[in-house]
DNA sequence: TACAATTAATGTATAATGAAATTAATGCTT
DNA sequence: AAGCATTAATTTCATTATACATTAATTGTA
């Protein structure tokens, strides 16, 4: 693939993380939460009922983070921790009712957010916008899997490799 | 535009999101640098040289935040710092030939990887996807800068919320 | 039963960040 | 020209997000 479409990718991409968290990181945009709550709050809703370990797997971060993360939510009242009966290792993580509550809010937001920016794109081209990106995001999980996880060719490493 | 649409596409952006940064927050990723400095050394290479306010409006973050930013990599003789003698209120900054090789390494490495990725899309689809994210990306942009900039509709709540 | 593995939590350290205050330079207004 | 407002950069301070190492409790297994 032509270096030209390579580079506009990543310019996109860059511009899509940097513009789409933009809105979300004030008060407003997740209703009080940070944006890492935020995220961790809808995590734990989407799954009902989640370990850290799971959790901490989804976000691909440390369950050590998830932890405090989750001490903070349930402070604020919107999630609880249960011990499973069954394997006391194991706390299930669940919303409470307000959390609930928030979740549909910020769910409701996102979702207004997104169908906003799609009507700005020609009402022929959506599908494709859409389907283009879930076969990014689909592609890159797959590389990410495959091969040893997570590394990058580092063959590029600290010599002298101008860029072609 | 259809729920089920919206969502399926936040989920990818999630995923994306998330698989895209993994392979290049550890050491071989970025050369040695973490992620926030690989990303602020890309943005100088770009514009060859910058100001503070410029590079700041770029990420969307505060002057402080990349001033200290820049003074890391200053630090690390990645890039250097020039008062402009037309108005001594700004400083150039740019990089110095070890931040520009670098730059260049970096750059390959990124290349190389999102190559891969778009090589596990079948390859009549590719400039769909391309293109795609170049659309949803502008779209995003548009959006951000149309209306009040950066706010959500807050109709949703906040009230009750315990934050703060 | 002793030992290994697993889960969660905690202690400690660091990076990234924003807000506010500070300093220096420049522009504007009278 | 003097004084005030604006702008750019930095610094100080506080907070959030994060990882790694350790600990404690539990469970599975040799």
């Amino acid at each position: 693939m032509d270096i030209q479409k390579i580079r506009f990718l990543r310019e996109k991409l860059r511009l899509i993380e940097r513009q789409m968290n933009d809105p979300f990181s004030r008060d407003a945009g997740c209703c009080g939460l940070t944006l890492a709550q935020c995220h961790t709050l809808l995590e734990v809703g989407y799954k009902k009922e989640v370990s850290l370990v799971d959790l901490a797997s989804s976000f691909g971060l440390d369950t050590s983070t998830l932890s405090r993360m989750i001490q903070g939510l349930v402070v604020l009242g919107l999630v609880s921790r249960l011990t499973n009966e069954k394997d006391r290792r194991y706390v299930a993580i669940s919303l409470t009712d307000q959390g609930r509550k928030l979740f549909d809010q910020i769910e409701a937001t996102f979702n207004t957010y997104f169908a906003k920016v799609l009507e700005l794109i020609p009402s022929e081209k959506q599908d494709a916008v859409v389907d283009g990106i879930g076969l990014f995001s689909d592609a890159v999980k797959k590389h990410n899997e495959s091969a040893r996880c997570c590394e990058v060719d580092a063959d590029l490493g600290e010599k002298e490799t101008s860029a072609r």
